[in-house]
RNA sequence: GGAGUCUUAGCUCAAUUGGUUAGAGCGCCGCCCUGUCACGGCGGAGGUUGCGGGUUCGAGCCCCGUAGACUCCGCCA
């Protein structure tokens, strides 16, 4: 037995017994004669102290630890000399004193300290098993525990049942690029790694299991960013003979019961609601940030009978005229004007105009285009006031609502508004797009998947081919204005699938060879089902606070996808490639 | 594929804007130190300033190229 108690374990109540501990050395201070340990294992942190007087052997031997040896101490407890108590320490009160001392391994130089926050990534992906001795990121993956826990705990109570499904599976032609992996039984063919147990889990509704769940594994050959690695996980759901009132329900009390599990605090439910169309309106986005105001309004009815040009082109032309009121940014800087300039024309605005209230006064070229009438009703609209900075745009309505939102948050940033602040502000966004338009491929594509069922109501916009007006039975989560869930009601009958395939332009011979199970198993009496899908990385990244994915994984990759520890992905020997019937490309050998 | 920021000792950073031998703290090595808790003191080792080229009497600093890291766009729910 190498311990009989952990790091922040021992208290007052334990002096004069004895106490075994194990750990790794995490500062020797060394007077010469007396050296201090403090002894720190992944519960906390324990002074040893060696006396030469008691034991000048033990003591020699103190003298030789460094940082991160690893060491087995058997002793007594004692009390601190009166007045050198540790209050920060929980075990501050008291000391082990060793009557043994083994040192269970050696420790090199180390690559980077343990107790301070190295800014290069680089070099902790290379040593990460070393990395993840630091107590933040110990401390991510044991939330991460935290959180995973509660949502099996909870989804066990609601009747949920946990079901594995496969990493060997099909690839198919929709959403993002897949992983292969050649098979070597049938030399040529590939299995695909699964973006999302999608398929499986409706066909675990049509086998009867009625309430699905996992933690799953999914994966995605895209770029990554600072919040999306190639492999990530999704807390996947799928419940049959549900509304999506039932679903909004259920992934409330799981949202709870995370954050009470994980932070301690009651998150208020039923979240609040607004369709996709409301959000893009209001905010610009489809995943607002409500931690702050700064609503994109529209002012047509300000306009309405404007001779000036740049509105009255864009009113005529059916777009609108839209501003928002960033409160007490007059004074942003040129450097900042000019960004947010760019920023408008990289969104596909004409431009970005901008009135700045300083002094009592409007300063804008735009204002002497305005009547008094105009400038009123402006001004009372926006609730604009002394030293507010108003961004105005004249657009098509998509380009207006998106550069606004867009500007909306990046002003937000540059303010400051939502640093250091504790708010959670979850919200349901729902009514999207059943399909979207896809210029470059010059088709109909699903906005969130093939499955996805119309809203009932607009099945004959589908019927009709007007599919850009077609609304699905899709809802996301969003947290502070981050997506962390998303899902649907989907189509469980054969014929309304075929037609959503149709309208997507997957021929009939297609459907059969990429989707043949999946529409002959909603003949056999598919029962009506939906789910959702929760981003567990992003979601733990938020909790957390953590500004990047990796900070809540294990061993992530970095940025181009590569393993810097392990150094995958690797070459491989020539035998492996031969039993797989594969060969390299001249340029890749 | 594109844009931006960055790259100086094992780590974190500095170098008066082109000027002598590139410094500091931590870490490491040695010596000293019996109540510290970021212990303290003295000394020491440690650098092809990412790499290649250019301008210059002189480059860590300016220019060109290149590699890598990170962030964003495209891509991706």
């Amino acid at each position: 037995m190498y311990r009989t108690h952990d790091g922040n374990e021992l208290r007052a109540t334990d002096i004069g017994s004895t106490a075994k501990l194990a750990g790794w050395v995490h500062v020797r201070r060394d007077h010469g004669g007396v050296v201090f340990i403090d002894l720190r294992d992944r519960e906390g942190l324990t002074q040893v102290v060696f006396r030469p007087e008691e034991n000048a052997e033990l003591t020699g031997v103190a003298h030789t630890l460094r940082h991160e040896d690893v060491i087995e101490v058997e002793g007594r407890v004692a009390a601190r000399v009166p007045g050198t108590e540790n209050p920060r320490l929980a075990t501050g009160d008291v000391e082990l004193v060793p009557q043994t001392l083994r040192i269970l391994n050696r420790a090199d130089v180390l690559p980077f300290p343990v107790d301070s926050d190295p800014s290069n990534e680089d070099l902790r992906l290379t040593y990460r098993y070393f990395d993840l001795r630091r107590p933040s990121i110990s401390r991510n993956l044991r939330l991460r525990h935290r959180i995973t826990k509660a949502t099996r705990d909870y989804l066990d109570e609601q009747g949920f049942v946990e079901i594995e499904t496969p990493i060997l599976s099909k690839s198919t032609p929709e959403g993002a690029r897949d992983f292969l992996v050649p098979s070597r039984l049938t030399p040529g063919k590939f299995y695909a790694l699964p973006q999302a147990p999608q398929q499986y889990k409706q066909l675990l509704m049509v086998g009867g299991i009625e309430k699905y769940f996992q933690i799953a594994k999914c994966f995605r050959d895209e770029d990554l960013r600072a919040d999306r690695q190639p492999e990530f996980t999704q807390i996947d759901i799928e419940a049959s003979f549900v509304e999506p009132n039932d679903i909004f329900q259920l992934v409330e009390g799981m949202l709870a019961a995370i954050f009470r599990a994980a932070r301690g605090v009651e998150i208020p439910t039923p979240f609040p609601r607004l369709t996709y169309a409301e959000a893009m309106d209001q905010f610009g986005s489809d995943k607002p940030d409500r931690r702050f105001q700064m609503y994109l309004t529209d002012l047509a009815d300000v306009f309405a009978t404007s001779s000036f040009k740049m509105f009255r082109g864009a009113l005529d032309a059916g777009g609108v005229v839209k501003a928002i009121n960033a409160k007490n940014f007059a004074a942003l800087t040129v450097g900042q004007s000019n960004e947010l300039t760019a920023m408008a024309k990289h969104y596909g605005a004409k431009g970005l105009a901008f009135i700045k209230i300083e002094n009592g006064e409007w300063k804008s070229p735009l204002v002497k285009f305005f009547t008094a009438e105009e400038k009123a009703a402006l001004g009372s609209k926006l609730q604009a006031e002394e030293g507010d900075l108003v961004l105005f745009t004249a657009d098509k309505r998509e380009i207006a609502n998106e550069v606004l939102g867009r500007i909306r948050l990046r002003i937000a940033e540059m303010q400051k508004l939502t640093e250091g602040s504790e708010a959670l502000d979850f919200l349901w966004v729902t009514d999207f797009p059943l399909m979207a338009f896809d210029a470059a491929e010059n088709k109909w594509n699903a906005v969130h998947h093939p499955f996805t069922r119309p809203k009932a109501e607009d099945v004959p916009l589908v019927d009709s081919g007007d599919f850009g007006k077609a609304r699905a039975e899709a809802y996301d989560v969003v947290l502070n204005g981050v997506e962390i869930g998303g899902g649907s009601i989907r189509i469980h009958e054969p014929d309304l699938q075929a037609k959503m395939f149709a309208a997507l332009g997957v021929n009939e011979e297609d459907q059969q060879s990429m989707f043949g199970h999946i529409l002959r198993a909603f003949r056999l009496g598919a029962p009506p089902h939906g789910g959702i899908a929760m981003g567990l990385d992003r979601m733990v990244m938020l909790i957390c606070g953590a500004a990047s994915i990796r900070e809540v994984m294990a061993f992530p990759k970095n940025n181009r996808g590569l393993d810097l520890m392990s150094h995958s992905p690797s070459g491989v020997d020539a035998r492996q490639l031969r039993d797989l019937g594969l060969s390299l490309d001249k340029k890749h050998e």
